[in-house]
Parts: C-alpha cells; structure tokens; sequence
DNA sequence: GTTAGCACTCGGTAAAATCGAGTGCTAACA
DNA sequence: TGTTAGCACTCGATTTTACCGAGTGCTAAC
C-alpha cells in the first residue's frame, strides 16, 4: 500500500515471524478489549501451536524490545506507540464493509454544493463512518492569483472588498476611510483596482497611484488592506466533526479536556495534520507527531489533491488502541472519492 | 435590572424573608462547593440568628414547595431548578471584577477585522473571562438587500457568483453551466443580474429574460441559484469557544458527550439562542429550555442590537451551578460593549 | 527449543466495619 | 406559637480485610 512510505525515525528492526504474530495478535485483543492482554489467551486465539509458556518467554522479548508494556507485574501486555506502529507499518490493507461502501458512495453521489459545504459534510461522514473524530482540512492552493476585485461602498465611509481568487475563494475585507467618498468615486476605484490586480498573487508587486485625489486614496487603502491579510492568509479551512466522539472514546476526563482544548485551535489543528502530511507518514500514533497533550492518541491522515497537488487532507483522531484497519481503509476510501469530485464534476 | 422580565411558567410564589435567606445560602453554598448544604452550615453562614433545627424546618418547608431536594435521607440540601430560578430571579445585579473589567475594556480596544472574526474573538474571550463554554451568535439582519452581484468566470463552464448585501455580508455560489460561455458573455451576464437584482431582497420578485441566448440562460441560471438557498439562508453564524470546559464543568462522561454533541449542532445552537432570547429570558436552567440532553445546565444569553434591532446574542453555557452573578455580569458587559462596538465605529 | 508445573504477585472485587454528616422528631423553653 | 436543645436514626462514603484469580517468571523435564 502506498500509506506507509517513509520509515519512522529509528527504523524498527524486523521481527522474527513469530514474534510479530504475537505481537498482532497482542494489538489485535487489546484494540478490541481495551484490557491487557495475557499469553495463554494469545496462545488461543493465534494460529501459532504453541504453549502460554513459549507465548510468555516471547513477550519478555517483545518488551524488552519495547513493544510491548506491563502495567504492572501481574498484569498482560499492553502496545507501546512503538508496538502500534510496528503494527500499522505491516498491516495489510483494509477492506471496506459494503454498508460503508454504500454510505460514501452514496454521500459522494448526492453532495452538492461549495467546496466549504462539501467539506463540512464530509467531516460529519467521516465520523458517522468511523465513530471518531473527524478532521478536514482545505488547504487553499497557496498562490491562487485574483480574478476579481470589487468595492462595494455600504455607505460614504464604510467599503467593502471583496475579492474572487482563481481557487474558487472568495474574501471580503473592510475598507474604512477617513474620508467621504461618492459612488462614482468608489465605482471608479473599483475598475482601477480590478486593473491593477487581476492575475497577480500575492507575491506580485503593484505599483499604486500615488496621486491625492479620492479614488486613488481609496484604490491605496483598499490595496494595503489586502496586503496586510498576506501574511496570514493561506486560505486553511477547518472542518471537525463529531468532536463530541472524544467523550466516548477517551477515558478520563482530563485525557478529554486536553484532547478537545487542541481541536479548539484550528491552526494548531492544520499544523499536525500536515506535519504528517509532510512525513510522508499517513498515521502518527502517540508522541510520533510531538504534541504532549495528543500523547494518547492515533491520528490518521489521508491526502487530498487536485491536479496532481495536495489541496487538503482528511484526518481521523482517536486513542492509540483505534480501529487502525477500518479507519485507515475508511480515510482512503474517502480521500479518492474527494479528490475524484474535486477533480471531476465541480469546482468551487 | 432588565435582565429578567417574563415570569416563568408558573409563577414563582414569593417566599418570605427567612426562606429566601436560607435558600440563597444553600444555593450560595452549592455553587461554590458542589455538595449538598446541610442546616448547620446555613445557620452559620447566613446572618440569620437561629439554630440549625430550625433552619431544618424551613428546609423541610422548601423543600415541599419544590426549591430544594434531598439527594438521600441523611444528606443536606441541594437546589432544585426551581430554586435556582428564585435565585437567579431576585438577584441584585454582579458587578465586574476591575481585572475582568480591563480585560474586556482593552479588548475591544484593540479588536478589530471583519464582523466574523471580531464575533469569533468575542466568544474565545467570554470564555475566558468566565471559564465556561460560550456562544456568540449573528444573525444576520434577515431582510438584507443585495448591493452588488457579479458572477465570476473560472472557466467556460464555471462561475462564481458572488453577492454582497447590504448587512455587509458577502455569499458565494458555484454555478455550473452545460454550455461555453465566453468572458464577453459572462461580464454582459454579469452586467444584466446587477441591474435586475440591486436592491432586491429575497421577497422581491424577479422578472427573468425569457430569451434563449447564452446570456440570458446564465442570468436565469444564477438567479435560480441564488434563490434557492433562499429557504435555508439566514445569514446566522455561530462561535463556540472554549468547548473544552464543557469536559471540566461537567462530572460524568455520558453529560460532557451530550452538551458536545448538542453544541456541535450549529442550528440547535441558534434555535437555542434565539428561543431563549424571544421569551425575553435571559437565563434558562435546567430543563426550562427544553432540550432534555442539556436538562442539567444552564444558559445565559445576552442580546446584541444595531440600531435598536438584534442582530445577534452572546451566551455562556454552564452547569446549573454556574456562578450566575459573575457570569450574568460578564454577558452583559460583553454584550454592552459589542453593540457598542457595532452600533460606533465600524462595519462590516 | 519447548513445555508442564509451580510459587508468587498484585490489582480488582466483595464483604464487613466504621464513621460522621445530616436528618426528623420530641419535649422543653421563652 | 415559634424556637431550640437533645437524641435516635439513616445512609452514603471511607476504610479494612479477605480473597480470588489472571497472569507472571522460573525451573526442571521433555
């Protein structure tokens, strides 16, 4: 599968066949149970004949090793990050039950709308699908270049902006003066402008009128307004769905507070998910992707793209022990789907 | 103060003075400790100069008349709903601590940008101000008129119709045509929707070109468009902050998932909001609402206008024993200092 | 290298004991 | 008549104890 590219930073030895059948069969249980897992009931449910006792001598390794963990001394096994990963890293890809084929194919047959929309809805789809927290994120294409400018005066001071990029994205920005203006004037600033930036991005430079009457004040103001959102402006949006998920599927209350406090930053938000991105990597788990206060955490990430670029990424968040098979599979599945409908039918 | 002005549904019978003492000190009790109060604690903490057993009897009294419950035999008192609407109903207005009060003061001194994004501040900083979830809502002015339509060409078959309207906000519409229209086409399309819809509102009718050419069917095309977001259309937005503290104000799990799940549903939100401000309520307790999943919190809401018209609310959501007297204060002083803001110097 | 056997560990659960905050009632009191 | 001290009683919360058993590590035999 093309998910798992790039290795992790120390790339995990291999281990032996059996180790790695007791290993899966260890992630496998305790995803299910949420409870530490035992070596005679490994010995059971693997297909690997041999005694709780040989089970036991492997997972003294296993741990040694660190992929496996005793929460205390009589207790079973439980994955380390390290354990999950190895899991993950060889796991075949999942496959889809046919309810939740339907349910995307579905949701992709009948969506319509702008792009905002579409995405928002599918962050409720992903969740719906998964039982997890969603996260998708547009990207924006970065250095989409105007189409259109417009001012719009909503009374002899107060302007508005607004302005149509090539990605489909539209901004509107205020426009106070200190000065009175007539329609005429603003109208005319409005032609100008359009002159002035159509085709350029925001990296273009502009050359402004310097002259002191109404119009080419307000084509400067307008000008600079624009210009003051560059730094900031990378057109990200942030779609979460189903953050109420987190409740549920986190115990501990502090766990869920913490969890909730990051997917209230939406920067922060689009900032690990293409970090992950970034990695080549399509699931950080546990302290993997360096935010402490996700350290309980899973967080898959799927990419979507437009004409051969990455335009977003869909993501899913739960604990460590998460459905990595079907969450993975669903996250593929939905990231193909967006991209076909980007790619295909409409454009926002 | 103006804050409550309908009585609830069964008006509440006064109590007498004594009474009122001790519920107030139960209710005062609880807020700040979260246990049931019991009749020792009350004759101490209240001025009353009498001795726990008779403070029992009132209790026993208040009880019957549904302001208190007794969570088990041999506990103190707890409020009810009823009692915490007493509470709140004959409380003397909070006063802002000058700390909280500077904060909001240079806030709003310093915020400035787009309507959406000073709405968006607002309620990360009422949220902070009180350490509860809050809810900022706008709601548009409902009746806006357009002041400007233009439609956008992507390619030959896409285009962006982008409509600004007098309340200063600004929509966009993907429209998607099954024939080439030229950029020509499009500008004189473009042309033709502003003359037939500036100053339209969505009550107005529009007479359509009937022709058959490429322009008229894209007028018609952008037209059908527009209008049929027209249902839906509200121009509402809503601003969670600090959901969060939803997982730190609220004990047990199944309690946090529910308000999450409640405040993830943007339009419930608003209807919430809204039906909270229509009764001319300002708080709403417990199941006073109507929303059973949110039965055990309460909700503040404040108004917003622009000249004299509500254009929005400010809320902060709690558990009934959310501190209603600093909260209350906070909601109001936020709220003042927003109409302000809108009504003064800007626009958006 | 594998496994049966076994002593040992230790968290979880249940039962028992205890504590104490708070109650309701009653009888005495002002 | 309203108030209060006194008192028996209730019942959840906490602590104690005992115990169970899942699971381990080790060792000796296979």
């Amino acid at each position: 599968m093309a998910r798992r590219v790039k290795s992790p930073p120390q790339p995990i030895s291999d281990l032996d066949a059996r180790k790695a059948t007791i290993l899966e069969a260890v992630v496998v249980e305790h995803i299910d149970t949420a409870q530490p897992v035992g070596s005679s009931s490994v010995a059971a449910t693997s297909d690997l004949a041999v005694s709780p006792a040989t089970v036991r001598t492997e997972m003294v390794a296993l741990e040694r090793e660190g992929y496996l963990a005793q929460p205390h001394t009589s207790a079973g096994r439980v994955p380390t990050d390290k354990g999950y990963r190895y899991f993950v890293d060889h796991l075949e890809a999942g496959v889809l039950g046919p309810a939740q084929q339907r349910q995307i194919r579905e949701f992709f047959a009948h969506v319509r709308g702008e792009v905002e929309d579409v995405l928002e809805q599918t962050s409720l789809l992903l969740s719906r699908l998964t039982n997890y927290t969603s996260v998708v994120v547009g990207s924006g294409s970065g250095h989409a270049s105007i189409l259109s400018v417009q001012l719009v005066n909503l009374d002899a001071r107060h302007h508005l902006l607004v302005t149509v990029f090539s990605d489909g994205s539209v901004t509107k920005h205020s426009v106070l003066a200190s000065y009175e203006a007539t329609p005429v004037e603003v109208r005319e600033a409005s032609r100008q402008l359009n002159a002035l930036l159509i085709g350029t991005t925001f990296e273009t430079k502009v050359q402004v009128p310097s002259r002191a009457d109404t119009v080419a004040k307000l084509v400067r103001e307008a000008v600079s307004v624009l210009r003051a959102e560059q730094p900031t402006f990378e057109g990200e949006q942030v779609y979460i769905g189903g953050s109420s998920r987190v409740a549920e599927v986190f115990e501990g209350v502090e766990t869920v507070r913490k969890v909730l406090s990051i997917l209230e930053q939406e920067l922060l938000v689009v900032t690990l998910v293409e970090d992950i991105l970034d990695k080549g990597v399509s699931v950080a788990i546990g302290s993997e992707h360096g935010y402490e206060p996700l350290s309980s955490c899973a967080v898959i990430v799927a990419p979507v793209s437009l004409d051969g670029e990455n335009v977003g990424a869909v993501g899913l968040l739960g604990p460590t022990r998460m459905k990595y098979r079907e969450v993975m599979a669903a996250a593929e599945a939905v990231s193909k789907h967006l991209t076909a409908h980007f790619g295909g039918d409409e454009r926002g």
